[in-house]
DNA sequence: TTGAAAGCGTTACCAC
DNA sequence: GTGGTAACGCTTTCAA
């Protein structure tokens, strides 16, 4: 008989039928007008929305995924904490996702692979899309996606199956690295490479083996970086220890975060830079800046890719036909100390 | 009156009620076979999860959390890019948030104050609880939760006004360090703090400065280090640039990455550590461990740390009676070659 | 051991 | 402009 919950009752959260009794209204006239359909009154909704102030409500997101179909959430699958890169992407998309009325769920986060319980999270938590960072690992969840219409965007990654993608220009940056230390007078190079061969880092080798090709010259030493400032750090020991003649003069390491350990290395055995050696990097992490690093890089525009990810997202949220898409942003150069300056090569006079 | 979906319809996820239909039993058979309940005999248990597998039936988490009131999801609110502790926090917390089941939903990551809509976000998507690793931005945060029954605890912090809270022992951690500077001879102390004074930062500071007091020493210089690498690169440039005479011998520094700072800073203004000066940090971030820091300093017990506090969690989602805890992990004094060895203070024979 | 049915809070469709 | 009312997918009494 009695619907209305009794005065004595425990405080619950006030919902849309609260509002909607204590309004004397339907249920479906408050929901349009706490969202602004034109349909209702402006006298109406001033009304209902000064009610759900005062009763402090609180929409009910899940609710409404079950009844829409949109979640607001995104899948955010990170790559390991060894790497600066991922974080910056992590606080990016955490900001623009807000601006945007989406929320970040992370999936995975770290080196390992993905479980498969964990992939599964995306399906049980209705995501509307998925943004992954880390490729190597990514395979899984990828193909979750794809199998089951949720749209992915891999950013700083080229899409390997399925998926959109946004990326840096990888090929280009390299290439302009390589044409910066040809023109500061280098012509022994190594490259600090990693061995688990993401697209960024193979594109990036190539930019920079072409460049070098143009003017017939190739890198003396390869060595393996991992990805990491340990695999840096090894390599750049291994390279101060080598003797003075068989020296690479230029380092090209395919991340900010190899070539810090590798200027680390180096300067633990001895050398200096760039008095010894240029260093160059990809990437210009926060810590590049560093006065200690002041290492010359290729910055990739982390802030527009996030952004183009998210509409990709975004445009596939709404018409999950469209097609898969490929974008390349263009990276800038950033020069700074740790490439020697041109007027050691020519000297002044 | 054909409520069966028809055969040439767009295929739509598995649900419970197509479980229920395929198998000719009742939903509710479905939702009791499928989480192990015991009355549901192991013959039917059998069956239902074969078909599930078969049909590749996913729960919908959104909905579960409708009609259950638990959504398995834990609000996260995070510090700034700049300090890699809330990296290896999330990190930590997403790991093990997945062995019991909990996704962590990010409500904000970053260096500034929380927006009121984001705030509201924990309370849209329902979250369990909320975990808050940074103190300065989190009282918004905090103070929704506690209006609004979802347990929070803080980790690395300790609790302002509501919630538990689990952090290190700051304030032993920094009597450690001093007691190991006094112990290596070391008289004259520099601090590097941080201004927007964090529970955190104040306790250990604290902590130093009463072990001095037992030697009846004080620092002769404290320093704002901002929390940052960049404030404690300038603090080590300042202390560089002292004359020799006013020069400390010892800078503690209230956190690794501050300590990282200050290193680098007096290092590019000539003096060498720990030949000219020791530096101790606090934390062991991954980054204190690299070679060319070689940081002293006090491990916190992050795992554990994680750990507890979801516990803390836990056990207030099942009971949220439970009155606020406050609990106290002993870090563990880490030695590495920042700090001049006892030998220089006393020297052989 | 299983079934039936009432929610959970919201949206969306169809009337009026 | 509004109201009524079925979903949405699951859990959970209460019955049988």
């Amino acid at each position: 008989m009695n619907d209305l919950p009794p005065e004595g009752a425990t405080r619950r959260r006030a919902t849309i039928v609260t509002l909607s009794r204590q309004a004397g209204v339907a249920p479906s006239t408050i929901s349009r007008a706490l969202k602004g359909d034109p349909r209702i009154s402006a006298e109406t909704r001033e009304r209902i929305a000064k009610l759900a102030r005062e009763l402090g409500y609180t929409p009910n997101a899940l609710a409404r995924t079950l009844s829409s179909g949109r979640s607001g959430l995104i899948g955010l699958v990170l790559g390991p904490a060894t790497h600066p890169i991922y974080t910056a992407l992590l606080h990016e998309a955490v900001a623009q996702g807000a601006e945007r009325g989406l929320r970040m769920l992370i999936i995975h986060a770290g080196a390992g692979p993905i479980e498969d319980t964990t992939a599964e999270v995306l399906l049980q938590y209705k995501v509307d899309g998925c943004l992954i960072t880390s490729a190597t690992l990514s395979s899984r969840a990828a193909a979750v996606c794809a199998g089951n219409g949720v749209p992915v965007v891999m950013v700083n990654r080229v899409a390997r199956e399925h998926g959109s993608a946004v990326a840096c220009d990888n090929g280009a940056g390299g290439a302009e690295l390589a044409q910066l230390l040809l023109a500061r007078g280098h012509r022994r190079f190594a490259t600090v490479i990693t061995s688990n061969p993401t697209s960024t880092a193979v594109e990036r080798e190539q930019g920079f083996l072409s460049r070098l090709e143009q003017d017939g010259l190739r890198p003396m030493l390869r060595l393996d970086g991992q990805s990491t400032y340990d695999g840096g750090y090894a390599a750049g020991q291994r390279i101060a220890a080598l003797p003075p003649g068989q020296r690479p003069d230029a380092v090209f390491a395919v991340s900010d975060i190899i070539a810090m350990g590798v200027m680390d290395g180096l300067r633990l055995g001895g050398l200096r830079v760039p008095r010894d050696l240029s260093v160059v990097g990809f990437d210009d992490i926060a810590e590049a800046a560093r006065p200690i690093y002041d290492l010359t890089t290729v910055a990739q525009p982390l802030s527009a890719m996030v952004r183009r990810g998210l509409d990709l997202l975004a445009a596939r949220m709404t018409n999950p036909d469209l097609p898969d898409e490929a974008v390349s942003l263009r990276g800038r150069l950033v020069v700074r100390g740790s490439v020697r300056p041109a007027a050691d090569n020519t000297p002044a006079g």
